[in-house]
DNA sequence: TTCTAACATGTAACCGGTTACACATCAAAA
DNA sequence: TTTTGATGTGTAACCGGTTACATGTTAGAA
């Protein structure tokens, strides 16, 4: 590799020079440019990015920190992500935390050392003070942490308050609810959301809500618990799609058909959704355009840009598949 | 963030023994080892990672490079990854390449810049030579590229073969298969299985051969065509498991049922081959063994410790689903 | 007692960029 | 003709580490 004397040498000018052609600043001579310009493609020179980042303290980096890509909600994210910053130059680090504080703060110690010019954060654990005392630029993605720190998220409340709305639409008359994970605000935000609609129905019984930890394997067999208890229920409202495709499991086990027997309707909108039969009728996020913004709103705040609505808050639609019964 | 020159003042001591202390080499009198680690302590000191990989031309950073994050089997072997260099203080950077060579060659030039120390890649795009010339530790994942390069994958070709035969055990009487896209390697060699195994049959015809390309969508349109065509078919063998939801989703719709009117196998043993119903009969890859062996192979290369099997070859196993028939 | 090698520590060059500052030139304004 | 500001370029300090080399001490061997 070239580095930048190599380029001075090769031009006859001195590094200063070959610098300020490399950044467009300062006074270059027309000619100067050009003999410079022809050097660096002579040598197929590339500037180190490690030395500009020692002196500049940033890295054209930045990191998203998620609980565990497996869950098929995140690649779709990361996917957005990334390509936001590769239409910036700028690259994307992963981090699984597995929802652990403690790895959390340690990949924070490897950000600072690295220059990591930015955190997108997916957690329910990191406390709010220490995020500020870090003062690095972060956005909390779908969960957010605290008013003072920026986020992008959905109506999570109101949303799953339109898919019982939309059960009871459709004419099911016991509504249960697979919840995900207490203390995870997403999680929290729709099982309440749900007990708003429900709470006061003459039906209505705690027994009815059941906690899947936003997982599959759990979710199917404590739906298998719920219905053979109570084989009236007619709609389920899952916490997440990931979890719906555990009901699905259950049910099918159990020869309980959806829709028929059983309306389902789940939250988020990814693509799996469409891809099971029957598909699944969901509170669809829009998951690309959350993962782009926060990505944009990112790369604003590490850019100095005002950042207006610092809590970004986008709307879930509802979007039907098949797993619920036909409105008439 | 305090430097090293701030540790030096403090413990009254040269920037020199606070780096020996810190890289433990070199000697080191006791009580002063002491007087530093109280200092840095202290000063809750972090060492600068930019600084030290300017000097040092590595950056205890690799890239995965992936087709699309968002195919459920990339997130799995990323996972593992990311765990291996996570436990031997690596950092990982994503890159999605669309299977797009630029993008691929783009992602390159940035991993020199900022002293990657190595690559994992999945491509079937990149040259040999291009990969040679840019002398970075690399290691080739689910496709070989070439013998030059370090690869780690399964037998495709036995593992197909081991697939169809299956069907044949099963008692289906005509198999066809949902190809990968052309020239993918591993998909060739899937597709070499197959033919291996059904050429010689009295049945066979090339129309039993559809191509999916690894996409959902695009299966279960051209699976829908293949068995209004010919409805006797009564095995298929998908090229992966993606695929084969596709397949899945088509029969459903078609009205033919699994396993009872039809076998279906797919390749890969992605977790969602569980989470369906009827859960997917699979020929399965230790997806994470594949993962972390490719970290730890490409770590060895960076240490620059011998790698003695260059090339790893694993054996893909049978999981039987429920999308096939029972075996009597 | 002198020599030698292990121990201990500091100085300064180096990694490869960026940029403040100094200095020189030149054309237009005074 | 002198002043001035825009233009053009080089020198060297700086970013924050690592390490070669120099220097000095000390203890055991000769």
């Amino acid at each position: 590799m070239s580095t930048i004397k190599d380029v001075a040498n090769e031009a006859n000018v001195s590094v200063a020079t070959v610098s300020r052609v490399l950044n467009n600043n300062g006074y270059v001579n027309e000619d100067t440019r050009k003999k410079v310009l022809k050097a660096i493609e002579k040598l197929d020179y590339k500037p180190n990015a490690v030395a500009r980042s020692l002196f500049k303290k940033q890295s054209k980096t930045i990191a998203l920190i998620v609980p565990d890509i497996k869950n098929p909600f995140f690649p779709e994210i990361a996917r957005a992500i990334e390509d936001v910053l590769n239409n910036n130059d700028y690259t994307l680090i992963l981090c699984n935390s597995d929802e652990h504080e403690d790895k959390e703060k340690k990949y924070f110690d490897v950000m600072k050392q690295k220059y990591v010019d930015g955190v997108i954060i997916v957690t329910s654990t990191l406390a709010p003070n220490y995020i500020e005392k870090n003062n690095i630029p972060i956005v909390s993605l779908d969960r957010p942490i605290h008013q003072s720190i920026p986020s992008v998220s959905v109506n999570n409340y109101e949303g799953a308050k339109e898919a019982v709305q939309y059960l009871k639409a459709i004419g099911c008359k016991k509504i249960a609810h697979v919840r995900g994970p207490v203390s995870v605000i997403n999680a929290d935000e729709r099982y309440k959301g749900y007990l708003s609609e429900v709470c006061n129905e003459p039906w209505f019984s705690e027994e009815f809500i059941i906690n899947g930890n936003y997982n599959v394997l759990e979710t199917a067999k404590a739906t298998m618990v719920l219905l053979s208890k109570h084989r009236d229920i007619d709609g389920i409202f899952s916490g997440n799609d990931y979890m719906a495709l555990g009901v699905l499991k259950a049910a099918t086990q159990m020869g309980i058909r959806i829709p028929q027997d059983l309306s389902l309707i789940g939250f988020d909108g990814i693509q799996l959704c469409e891809l099971t039969s029957p598909e699944i009728t969901t509170m669809a996020q829009p998951i690309y355009e959350l993962g782009e913004s926060a990505a944009k709103l990112l790369l604003n705040m590490i850019e100095g840009k005002a950042v207006n609505p610092a809590q970004q808050e986008f709307k879930v639609s509802l979007k039907i598949g098949q797993s619920t019964k036909v409105l008439r």
